[in-house]
DNA sequence: CGAGTAATGTAGTGATTGCTACATTTTAGT
DNA sequence: ACTAAAATGTAGCAATCACTACATTACTCG
């Protein structure tokens, strides 16, 4: 649009390939873990070779922390884009719970990436100079919206909002984390919409008898 | 003791050599997954042979399976040991409470073997046949403790212990399971004592408020 | 246009994997 | 004591793995 004509093609065409093994990387990690998804497997469904993974990741792990990045960069985006009406603190938080817990609903990939690295002991998120950047406006959401409940005197001044993060991640993070062990040990299917929804609500009714007073 | 003399060595040592499979199985499936995990590390942790593990278990789908019931009814078995006062509903399902969140704490292996087997999408505890036992004893220390509760009016009679069982394992188990990411997320080392003795005193009172009319 | 290099393609490397064929030892039952 | 079989040991196979040396293309820039 804007670029001149003749320029793009070369370097556009680099960016798509390395855009494009990244989130073949995402696909794959998310399905089969990190020593599950193999460096070829990525490639191919890149539509390229594993020879470009070396050339733009350095290596497997290199690959692997730059998804890492990239999940945690589409979390932050999602994240920065809801709109709270702090005017009203209960319906604020009520849509934080929300939001997290369908985001870990649709993004599966995020949850199970996360577990991977979890089982790694977190060495590869502390070897990523993003990853101090992502820590910042994670709380955002929740700490405004309690924030504003506490100026208001609805929600009890003595809660911390790491504690309600947490609480609400976790309530949505375990659900579909754990979705299928649980699933086999309560004997119903945790991926059923009514259910979900009974879920949602029960996390939303949960936190806010949490905060209040 | 009570054996006849000439006789145990033989079957005795058979049964231990499947035990220590197993043993070194779960440390190493905890360790790296299932994918991460090799046969020979397991043998060799065993003082075994690769060999061994495909005479008691067939395959290592099977060693894994065999892994996952040994880890719940380990779980099931802790469980079980809880006595509750049901006399005095609010400390029972505090008892119940820090029951679960020690036990995800004291117990990464069935933390991280659950992810792994999660990340397969639980199709190895569906091939279980001791997986169906493993459900109903479960919920039982919360069913009790809100049961309890909820007829001497103190609890409110609406609330589902499944919904309660979950929110307190999603709780106890993220907090272990995700604190590695956790703790790059939010700056603070979640495995120190203190802050998990808060966070122990978070759950229980968010439950307590969950519950409570 | 010509040259230098960014980007891609090809073909392999050695190491490790899950698994097995085969041999050997050890013990229980008769 | 003898034998069938349970239990263990040894050696190696085929496949896959992450990774790389080397060659080739294609485009940018002077």
């Amino acid at each position: 649009m804007n670029q001149p004509i003749g320029r793009a093609p070369r370097q556009v065409r680099a960016q798509d390939t390395r855009a494009s093994l990244l989130q073949a990387a995402v696909s794959v990690f998310a399905e089969s873990g990190l020593h599950g998804g193999s460096v070829s497997r990525i490639a191919r469904l890149a539509n390229s070779h594993d020879r470009m993974i070396y050339y733009y990741f350095g290596s497997k792990e290199g690959l692997f922390i730059a998804t890492l990045e990239e999940i945690y960069r589409q979390y932050n985006a999602a994240e920065a884009s809801v709109e709270l009406d702090l005017e009203q603190p209960v319906q604020a938080l009520k849509a934080a719970v929300m939001f997290f817990v369908r985001y870990f609903r649709d993004h599966p990939e995020f949850v199970t990436v996360l577990n991977s690295e979890n089982l790694h002991r977190g060495k590869h998120i502390s070897q990523s100079l993003l990853a101090s950047q992502f820590s910042k406006p994670a709380i955002g959401l929740v700490q405004r919206a309690l924030a504003a409940g506490q100026a208001s005197g609805e929600f009890r001044a003595e809660v911390s909002s790491r504690d309600i993060y947490v609480m609400i991640s976790a309530m949505g993070y375990f659900y579909q984390s754990n979705q299928h062990t649980l699933s086999a040990f309560l004997g119903e299917q945790l991926n059923d919409p009514q259910l979900f929804n009974q879920w949602e609500g029960f996390v939303i009714d949960a936190v806010l008898r949490t905060v209040q007073g």
